[in-house]
DNA sequence: CAAACAGTTGAGCGCTTAAACAACCGTATT
DNA sequence: AATACGGTTGTTTAAGCGCTCAACTGTTTG
């Protein structure tokens, strides 16, 4: 230990653009939606839900056909798809012995787009 | 064990529906392309980095007024600003002792407001 | 050069989480 | 009712990751 005795660090307080960091402050979000917003890209964040939105973009599919596609499990699949469906981003309709899976929501696509515009260059 | 004996599930290929998997595979990019934008939503899926994306949006600042903004360490957030320029979505110039971040990128707006179109409804 | 300060870095800890496994539920078929 | 099959769910295990702590680099000042 180099420092004096057991002052909390926090960034010390002292030397701080003090008059930027209120500005900022100011026009920051509230901390809950920006937390909000951390959850809603965790939910793109692996690539076993991303195949599945991106397939689901193109045709309703039932779990099976989903985790054939994918080379995995019907369990990891259907464990993915219940966090896809908590956040609303699929929804399902039972059809027989059935589940067909399809997309719930139209702003999945543009949350793609973005996405690849910045993954495709460079 | 309620099954046979050891085959393995993987969806046992019998019943699925080949002719959708077909058509879905051929339109889906590449496993390497979605694995990409699966990590570019890595980054933002964390609240601390994206509070910080988001401070950058109004002013460039130091790590030190980061780290008072958001009341944490200079560690912590010199880890998180570490990852940020990895993934090239902010870049720094030094002055002095101070190093100065700031957004490297015009996508993260877009991807911001994307994002916060989903999460402000509903 | 020494001291002070802004920032970085590596190791370790604790928490989260994706996938495997096994058991279970619901529907259809016989 | 019994069997089969699509799908779900709880548990466990291993990997990933954010933060803390401590040490270190680099720059400015005395």
């Amino acid at each position: 230990m180099r420092r004096a005795s057991n002052e909390i660090e926090k960034c010390d307080g002292n030397v701080t653009h003090d008059d930027i960091i209120a500005r900022v402050r100011e026009k920051m979000p509230d901390d809950e939606v920006l937390l909000n917003l951390a959850d809603l890209y965790k939910v793109f964040s692996d690539s076993t839900r991303v195949k599945i939105l991106c397939a689901l973009q193109y045709s309703e599919m039932c779990v099976c056909d989903i985790a054939s596609l994918l080379g995995m499990t019907k369990s990891a699949i259907s464990h993915q798809l219940r966090t896809l469906r908590q956040t609303r981003l699929v929804k399902y309709r039972r059809d027989g012995k059935e589940v067909y899976y399809s997309l719930d929501d139209e702003h999945v696509g543009n949350i793609f787009e973005q996405g690849m515009l910045h993954v495709r260059e460079k």
